[in-house]
DNA sequence: AAACGCAGCAACCGCCATACA
DNA sequence: CTGTATGGCGGTTGCTGCGTT
C-alpha cells in the first residue's frame, strides 16, 4: 500500500513510496554489508539508476576513492534516515507482516498500559515486529478496543499480569545472535537446523527462531557492519580487492546474487574494470 | 457504475539524545 | 563548552483500497 507520494524534496531526494528496485538494493547490500553509516549507504547501495553496482565497504581505500569519484559526481536519490526507515519497518529479516495473533495484541495492550506510547520498547519484546508496525495497530485497533472494553466493562482483552508485561522479563527468546550462511541463504540468529537442539540460551519458544531483536542484540547488530570472521583463510585473488571482498562476494553470490549480475555478466569488478566502466580519466 | 467516506498503513516530519571534533 | 552530524523515536500525514450509499 502506498504511503505518501513520491516526489522529490528540496535537495533532490527522493521521497515517497519506494520501488521494487530500490528495496533489492538496499536489502541485498545491507545483507552483504550491514551498515555503518546510514547517511553514506544509499551512496554504497547504488541507490541510483545509473550507478548500481561495484561498491564496497570503504575499508579499503581503493574503495574510497571509487566512492568519493561517484560522490563528487553524482546525487543520492534516497536519504540515509529514509533508508534506514525502511529497513527497519519493511525490509529487516523476518519480519511479520499483518495479522497481529491475540497474544501479540495483549502483549500491546499491557505494555502501552503499563509504559506508555514507547513503542520501541513495545517493538522489542515483539520479534518481527516494528515499532511502526506497533503503533500503527494500536492507533488503528486497540486503542479502541480497549476504550470500548473500558466503556463496556468487557473482559474480551486478556491482559497479560504484571509480571508478565514486565520490561525486565523478555517473553521472547533470547538467543545468541550472529549471521548464519547455510545453503546459501544468509540470516539472523541460530540456522532452524540447530534451533531446536541449541541449549545455551533459548528458553523455550522454539517456534520463534530464528531471530528476535532484544535490547542487546539489537546493539551489536544495528550498530556494526558484518565482518565474515574467516576471512584469514580465503585466497587472495590478484584481481580481488582484498580477502575481505572475496568473502563478501562468496556470501553475496550465494544469498542474492541476482542484485549486480544479469544473465551475461557474472563476475564482479577489479579496480581496473571499475575506472573503467565508471570513471572517466582525462 | 459513480461518488463518497473511512480505515489501514507506509512514509515523512520534527524533535531529542548521543558522539565527536 | 560549543557546534555539527547522525541515529532513534513518537506523532502526523496522505495515499490506497474497500465498503457503503
Amino acid at each position: 500500500m502506498m504511503g505518501k507520494g513520491s516526489c522529490c524534496d528540496k535537495n533532490g531526494l527522493k521521497k515517497g513510496a519506494w520501488t521494487e528496485d530500490e528495496d533489492r538494493k538496499l536489502t541485498a547490500y545491507i545483507t552483504r554489508y550491514g551498515h555503518w553509516n546510514w547517511g553514506l549507504l544509499p551512496q554504497f547501495a547504488g541507490m541510483r539508476d545509473h550507478f548500481t553496482s561495484s561498491y564496497f565497504p570503504p575499508v579499503d581505500f581503493n574503495i574510497f576513492i571509487l566512492w568519493f569519484f561517484d560522490f563528487l559526481c553524482l546525487g543520492v536519490s534516497r536519504s540515509g534516515k529514509s533508508c534506514r526507515l525502511r529497513w527497519m519497518n519493511y525490509l529487516r529479516p523476518n519480519m511479520k507482516h499483518g495479522n497481529f495473533t491475540e497474544d501479540e495484541d495483549n502483549v500491546i495492550i499491557s505494555l502501552q498500559n503499563k509504559i506508555g506510547n514507547k513503542w520501541s520498547k513495545i517493538a522489542s519484546k515483539l520479534p518481527g515486529r516494528s515499532d511502526n508496525e506497533i503503533k500503527n495497530r494500536w492507533n488503528t485497533h486497540l486503542k479502541k478496543r480497549v476504550q470500548h472494553d473500558q466503556v463496556s466493562g468487557s473482559k474480551h482483552t486478556r491482559t497479560l499480569e504484571p509480571d508478565q508485561a514486565n520490561l525486565d522479563v523478555n517473553p521472547v527468546i533470547e538467543t545468541d545472535v550472529e549471521f548464519q550462511h547455510e545453503d546459501g541463504i544468509l540470516f539472523l540468529g541460530v540456522p532452524p537446523s540447530e534451533s531446536s537442539s541449541s541449549s545455551s540460551s533459548s528458553t523455550g519458544s522454539s517456534d520463534l527462531t530464528p531471530q528476535t531483536f532484544d535490547d542487546e542484540m539489537v546493539g551489536d547488530f544495528w550498530t556494526e557492519p558484518f565482518l565474515p570472521d574467516n576471512e584469514a583463510s580465503i585466497p587472495l585473488g590478484d584481481n580481488l580487492w582484498s580477502p575481505f571482498n572475496f568473502v563478501n562476494d562468496f556470501i553475496y553470490q550465494s544469498s542474492c546474487q541476482d542484485m549486480f549480475m544479469t544473465d551475461d555478466e557474472v563476475f564482479w569488478p577489479t579496480f581496473d574494470t571499475y575506472v573503467e566502466d565508471n570513471v572517466e580519466i582525462n
